[in-house]
DNA sequence: AGCTGTTGAGAACATATATTCTTAGGTGAA
DNA sequence: TTCACCTAAGAATATATGTTCTCAACAGCT
């Protein structure tokens, strides 16, 4: 029997990320992509096909590992507790970095068909997960009868995507974390 | 004495913004550009220089003439309305295409310092004037004691990011409508 | 150990792309 | 009209980049 493969798929995908990220789709070149996982152009494209399939696969494992259970959070836990849950985390994804899936939607949303509808997708989603965690709040009384459950729920999504764009430029966090004090209070129930 | 020359600067600038909405920085290969802007190769190295050399003053026009004018607004006029108006023409302004400054910034923004300074200079002056904005508001009574001025205009500065990434997926704007109603509503002092 | 067939590294290739060069043509003053 | 000098269009060039190919090395089975 023949050597077995020493890569693993979903490092390389997890790999790639970082570079991603740092130069986007276009500005990623392949000699860096292979440069820096554990990988190599031979089995890079048995693998993957092409760099746009790549990216494919490196969004859905993005959505999977790092977006997924930050928005689980809003499906399992309750309330405003778990809204400020999620941003404390999503915080700390975004920090630095910006967001993959955002980036990807505004470097390719023109021209690339699946990518606009991955955007759609985890958008729709997240306005969906919010939406829940917003009426859990409102039957146990945490925030006030007169919320607007799905235009604050869109509100918080618009409010998501503006964070993974100011995790680029802001170097430090903190402000983003009072403005979603601020932004969390006006729902609440008076003392 | 020779020909004059035919082709009017900021006109160029102004036709390219659409090329560099639709394909991003590295998508927009300077065939397209060329071809989509009345004017010629030539010409454009003459003029610009580089590819690069021309991205920074698309995006200084584009600041100029399509963001600007929106955000002089709040400083011009006052209170709640103001704010209001101002995310009335930013949803027009973004709808369907997003916003360059925030493209360019995704994109582009870990690699290119300018880019990067002249994101933090806009969001900046963005949160600035919703200051401004905002105390204007609070000194009318137009909005609650309790509001923390700097924390909101931040949450403002957030949501209009969230707007420019949304602007790109939906092509229904009247939700975002709907949820700015929604983050007003709160600030305002009850009835 | 010897064979087999895959891996890993990088050379090679074809294409794409930014930039420069060439050339025909035209404008406007003398 | 004539001429100087610029424009417009696109060919040419150099480089960058995605993709394929070559080949030595090696792991695992008999």
């Amino acid at each position: 029997m023949p050597r077995k493969a020493q890569y693993d798929v979903t490092q390389v995908l997890d790999q790639a990320m970082d570079v991603l990220l740092e130069h986007g789709y276009h500005g990623s070149v392949m000699d860096e992509i292979i440069a820096r996982t554990d990988f190599n152009r031979r089995g890079f494209y048995i693998e993957f096909s092409s760099k746009q399939n790549f990216l494919y696969l490196v969004l859905e494992r993005y959505q999977q590992i790092k977006l997924a259970p930050i928005i689980a959070h809003l499906n399992d836990s309750h309330g405003l507790r778990a809204i400020e849950h999620f941003f404390e985390q999503y915080i700390r994804l975004v920090k630095g970095k910006g967001c993959l899936l955002i980036n990807c939607i505004t470097e390719l949303g023109f021209d690339d068909a699946r990518i606009r509808e991955m955007g759609r997708h985890y958008l729709d989603n997240l306005q969906f997960s919010f939406i829940g965690c917003l009426e859990r709040a409102l039957q146990h009384g945490e925030i006030r009868r007169d919320v607007q459950l799905e235009a604050t729920a869109l509100q918080l999504t618009c409010y998501v995507q503006g964070f993974a764009v100011n995790g680029i430029l802001a170097a430090n966090t903190d402000e983003l974390k009072l403005a979603t004090q601020a932004l969390l209070g006006p729902l609440a129930t008076g003392p």
